[in-house]
DNA sequence: TCAAAAACTGAAAACGTTTTCATAAAATTA
DNA sequence: TAATTTTATGAAAACGTTTTCAGTTTTTGA
């Protein structure tokens, strides 16, 4: 049997035969716009609860060129740090009126590319980005802003492309409360596990982290210093390399929460004392940092924040069809907060 | 300045006119139907390129009634069991061709509602759902089914609707398997924390828990059973009920790892030992569990499994146009299993 | 009371595709 | 070679809205 041929629905015109209007007035009163009779609105009104109507979004947006649909494209959703931006940005646009679809690149460019074209042939009224690690070409992202389309890039955004809006993490500040907090607690020698130098988050917090360093005039070690994929299977490795010589550190700097858990991990299984002889810290604030013994010292980012800032931008600019010239190019920051734990 | 209009985008027509083609000819190239020269075939996707076209996904979808996108509503993406489904889900759809518009009810009946709506003006292909903890009344998914959209429930899941598909996990033998597994390690004296009973999930948990006692002859001290969302606070609470008489439990059943987690800090702050003291079981497998100290056992629900599952069933459905009443209404159950760790 | 302005409504075009129907060209068959 | 089938293409309708333009009715102001 085939399938149920779905459009039974009730249309516009439906409403207006049933009314004997025409369907421009049924759309206008739907609309709520201006000059249409306050009986008539209310006739149709009703006349569409009672046939349940619901509108086509599909045709409205052709028509109107609106689809009232923000696009998000994110590395992983279940990253502590991103679940959060996503939500905060979901429900505030949801009072808005518009909706978020959401993808994800699972840090892989193509994928990342593959979801531009999708999200622009479904012409989304605006764009949101997580870049991935890798992403170093932006030009994927150029046709949105030829058409006019805002783009929004957060947390990996590109170092500088025109006629985009960015907003990040103070991430030099965030490495630099990092490594002087190791500091002032006492450590001399201090590693640091980073991300590839490819995404501005790295390269930022390694930034911070040797600003840090040469401030209170300690000399860094370069073979303590990984730039890799924040995996557990490599912050594992890189521990393994740290305390298979004689030389060992006693802090240890993360860039983001995972890797520090896998070190405090290896660290409790290899009888090296968290924090007696090796202090840690981490970056994101995730939960799991909290819940670990000993907990772990980390930066929060304060996720909500950079959701909020994002949707208040951007309604302010779909609403008022701004142009996004108008905006300031300069990068929102959101500022970076040392949280004290038991690890240092 | 007025944002510049958006749509200087090349139509079909732009690649009609610039080959001599009509637009019907395009199309049909671009759809990779039959009937189209190979010449002619080669010739539109070239200019297709050189122009940067891409498809208007509203127009194609107003004229084709299909939109190739899969609405999904879930309380929340930051619950680890929920991100790896829609992962899951996401990866596969898009491998056939369909996008995900991933929404969250944030657990309120009434946004709950509010997206059925949206889902169904964006005229999804199919729509998949975890119901709030709330949802007993389940009439506004009926216009989907009632249009020919299939609809996929997991995990939360109504008791019975006629048409629609449901997955979930094997939750009766989850609550024996966690009860079984705390009287096999000793424990005589059970406390159950479970959740609202308008929720299948926690009926057939404790369904599944009574069935375990009462198999080992073990009396259930209904004191010691909560009903109740499954919040931090309330597990806290709970345990201070628990632990504030004379008599106390030697096991605790919760029904998800947040609350397990929370008994096991609130044990810890109160100096009682887990698990000499006291056996704690969670159920999810969240990844939190293996990481506290001590690591708490848990039931495995293999959300992979659910993920993989539901986009098999909705692609074979969507693809081959086949009727949901052509597949078994029989709800499709993916088995539990008991993760053993210190906490028991 | 009359002219001008404002409010209300409808007809028809438009949005960019896909699809139906018709027709022309090419390939196949007898 | 003629008749038939298959292949290739185009014209035009259709999808369900929104919007423009024009026209009619009502209200306002003097």
């Amino acid at each position: 049997m085939i399938r149920k041929k779905r459009a039974q629905e009730n249309t516009i015109l439906d409403i207006a035969g049933a009314l004997k209007l025409s369907a421009a007035t049924v759309s206008r009163a739907l609309n709520g716009q201006v000059h249409v009779k306050e009986k008539t609105r209310n006739d149709v009104l009703k006349m569409a609860e009672k046939l349940g109507y619901r509108r086509n979004q599909m045709a409205s947006g052709l028509r109107s060129n609106k689809t009232y649909t923000v696009g998000l494209i994110v590395p992983r959703i279940s990253m502590f740090f991103h679940a959060e931006v996503i939500t905060t940005i979901q429900n505030n646009l949801h009072k808005h009126g518009y909706n978020l679809m959401i993808c994800q690149s699972n840090d892989d460019i193509s994928m990342e590319k593959e979801l531009t074209e999708i999200l622009f042939s479904s012409r989304v009224d605006a764009l949101i980005v997580a870049c991935t690690l890798f992403t170093t070409d932006f030009s994927h992202f150029l046709k949105f802003m030829e058409s006019g389309v805002p783009v929004f890039f957060y947390d990996r955004v590109p170092p500088h492309l025109p006629g985009a809006m960015v907003i990040r993490g103070d991430d030099i500040r965030g490495g630099y409360l990092a490594a002087s907090h190791l500091i002032e607690t006492g450590c001399r020698h201090i590693a640091h596990i980073s991300g590839p130098l490819s995404c501005n988050l790295y390269r930022d917090r390694s930034a911070g982290f040797y600003s840090a360093m040469e401030q209170h005039h300690i000399a860094v070690n370069e073979d303590w210093i990984f730039h890799q994929e924040l995996t557990t299977v490599n912050a594992r490795e890189a521990m393994r390399k740290l305390f298979e010589g004689k030389k060992v550190p006693d802090g240890l700097c993360t860039d983001n929460d995972s890797s520090a858990i896998a070190a405090l991990e290896y660290a409790r299984e290899t009888g090296i004392n968290v924090p007696k002889d090796l202090k840690i810290i981490g970056y994101s604030n995730d939960p799991r940092t909290a819940i670990i013994s000993p907990a772990i010292t980390t930066i929060e980012q304060f996720p909500n924040q950079v959701g909020k800032k994002i949707v208040d931008v951007l309604v302010d600019l779909l609403k008022n069809e701004k142009n996004i010239d108008e905006l300031s190019n300069a990068p929102i920051i959101i500022p970076t907060e040392l949280i004290r734990r038991m690890s240092t």
